[in-house]
DNA sequence: AAAGTGGTTATGTCTATTCAAATACAGTCC
DNA sequence: GGACTGTATTTGAATAGACATAACCACTTT
């Protein structure tokens, strides 16, 4: 009968009750061991089925009490954020990354209300510019905590753009990321060839290790950019 | 020694040592069975763990090849998109729903391409002002396809939003999301009590059941919103 | 040398069993 | 009646064992 039933197959076949209507919102379905013996399978692989439906937003689930299917889908999709390189180069076109200052200086106000860092810390502050096909397609303001990677002041980025150093020479840690609609200020629409006051699509990364600030990246995207996903 | 080892232990360690430099990345780590040998637990307790962080973008793994740290690890992240209700009264305001418009009329051609409609193919045009006490927070422009969700041409969408509605009225679907950075027109503008010409953060989704396009939605937010997330 | 073959190995998955944790509900006590 | 408590129910999690699957590798064949 039933060979081998899988639990992508019992997650299919949930999503499919769903879907047609058998099972609309609000809906308590079938507990773990009922639903394992109709379909035939193990509770374990019910289990996992209904776990990553539920961590997927579709069901709701409580113990003792049973699962359901969620009614305000407080979805939750996943963004990809692939390093600028290979975000470019995935469209076809050629990268090309261009250093366009470098400064060492104690960190500014907003800086460290932002990080908190102690006064008079150092850090590094770069800018960089990131083009596909030579057109311009992201600006990055980058402020690095020299006091924690103290090595990145040895490093110049000429050839090779921070977030890429920092990825293959710190360890792995906690981010904060931000996204929101902004002006072009006359720096930014500088670099990317926009008019003063053009909208931007910024995506503001804040990493820590420890809750020690290591870096804040504010990566000003291109014209028309979109930022899509499916779920 | 180690009691009850749980795979949360499991991920916590795992991360640690790559946190703490033993594992920079790159590195190829111990497999499932040396791994659940030397922290005394099941190679299933690992394998969960070992998962789940691949899952996150943590680790990379291939079948017979092993397990390796990611080299370029901030790679997903999850975003919240919760119903507006939701959000404007998790910052402890007081939320106001208004409809501005409803027009029921033929898909024009730039709708028609976008969701692959047929020619004359009946869609509700919805404007719709979402508050947070009384400052306007989101406004929403909002297209349904009548062939393909007949009842909504019934629903007046006085007092209830059309993503409430739809949420409780249609069932689960493939969603598709995109979000960039506009300048207002003057209709968003007049909306949002901005500029012509602000920077706007839009959320465009387009919701499908089984390749059919239900709904497209364009949410604009108000000034200053910012979408955030942690990893 | 090129192409195919099979074994080895690490991950992927399923089963069966057991215990743990949370909690709705009923029953008890004051 | 209202507060407390115990128990049954359901999910959560860990274990051991088994088999499936993919892929690398050495070896054989052509």
């Amino acid at each position: 009968m039933a060979e081998a039933l899988g639990f992508r197959d019992v997650k299919a076949g949930i999503l499919d009750r769903i879907r047609g209507g058998d099972w609309p919102p609000g809906t308590r379905i079938p507990n773990e061991v009922e639903l394992a013996e109709t379909l035939g399978c193990a509770r374990a692989t019910v289990s996992r089925a209904m776990r990553e439906l539920a961590d997927d937003g579709v069901l709701d689930r409580r113990r003792r009490a049973g699962t359901w299917v969620a009614t305000s889908p407080v979805r939750q999709a996943r963004i990809e954020i692939p390093l600028v390189r290979a975000e470019v180069e995935a469209t076809g076109a050629r990268y090309r990354y261009a250093l366009v200052s470098r400064d060492r200086m104690a960190a500014p106000n907003w800086l460290r209300a932002r990080l908190g860092l102690p006064e008079g810390c150092p850090v590094l502050h770069l800018a960089c510019a990131h083009f596909a096909d030579d057109f311009p397609f992201q600006y990055e303001d980058r402020w690095i905590n020299l006091s924690a990677v103290s090595a990145a002041a040895r490093a110049d980025f000429a050839a090779e753009g921070p977030n890429e150093w920092l990825v293959a020479n710190v360890p792995l840690s906690e981010a904060e990321i931000a996204f929101s609609a902004v002006a072009a200020d006359a720096e930014v629409a500088a670099n990317l060839s926009l008019a003063p006051g053009e909208p931007v699509f910024l995506c503001e990364r804040t990493t820590r290790l420890d809750g020690e600030a290591i870096t804040l990246a504010r990566l000003h995207f291109g014209r028309g950019y979109r930022m899509t996903t499916v779920l």
